[in-house]
DNA sequence: ATATGTGCAAACTGTTTGCACACGA
DNA sequence: TCGTGTGCAAACAGTTTGCACATAT
């Protein structure tokens, strides 16, 4: 069904170590350190794979990219509209799962984001 | 500052109006009903400019469109990953905000989506 | 042996942008 | 009048995909 591949082990042990929620061009570079022959292509196959298995999760930042998180434990993203900056605020318990099982969804992950200004961006 | 036009009042009236989610495109096609000379980089141009002003927000569904939507009341969106279906769970309240503000964060909207499988795809 | 994954590069597509003109205050 | 918004079309950029080859089981 699923075969092994370092490619795609190397991208998701970046993702998991990584608390900057990368772009898929970050990932690229990332993981060409490990596995320098890997294409840019094949980063795209593995994230959506990873991410239909729910190992990792994204975020839209709205500069047209989209950022990846190999946290998958109950978190919000407060994203900052100005300097794009993402912040995590780690969360008891993820209720919108459960709230999602209630209505006869199979929920796999769950994305929460707040849009706004940050502290820094705020003030100015 | 802001002037007015019929464009985006267009505009913003059709998300407000609307319970499905539409893309850009599909608001390009209603809102040529009222607006016939509207082109689809004003209808971007003004569905940022709304966001920005949290008059409405946006989902990915991850078919590589965004969807907007003119609810801003606290809700969960699911999103099934088969049918692409978008489910609305309306909520007491957005404690996101909550949090985000206790951290000096200015939020001006937020999205929480759970993504998997609706109870119509999961049986298959 | 056979299904699955990869690298490469071209193709795709949603979105953005420059420009000349129109409109609002 | 003067700043803001629009229409058009071209440009852009992130992402996807076809193909021939490589790798996993």
């Amino acid at each position: 069904m699923k075969n092994y591949s370092k490619q795609r082990e190397a991208v998701s042990n970046i993702l998991k170590a990584s608390k900057s929620h990368p772009s898929a061009a970050k990932i690229y570079e990332e993981v060409k350190k490990i596995v320098p022959s890997i294409s840019l292509g094949t980063v795209y196959r593995n994230l959506a794979d990873l991410q239909k298995n729910g190992e990792i999760i994204s975020v839209s930042v709205g500069d047209g990219t989209e950022r990846y998180d190999g946290d998958t434990s109950p978190h919000i993203h407060l994203v900052c509209r100005n300097c794009l900056s993402i912040t995590d605020v780690h969360l008891e318990d993820d209720f919108g799962i459960r709230f999602a099982t209630d209505y006869g969804f199979s929920p796999d992950s769950s994305v929460y984001t707040v849009y706004g200004l940050c502290d820094k961006c705020s003030r100015k």
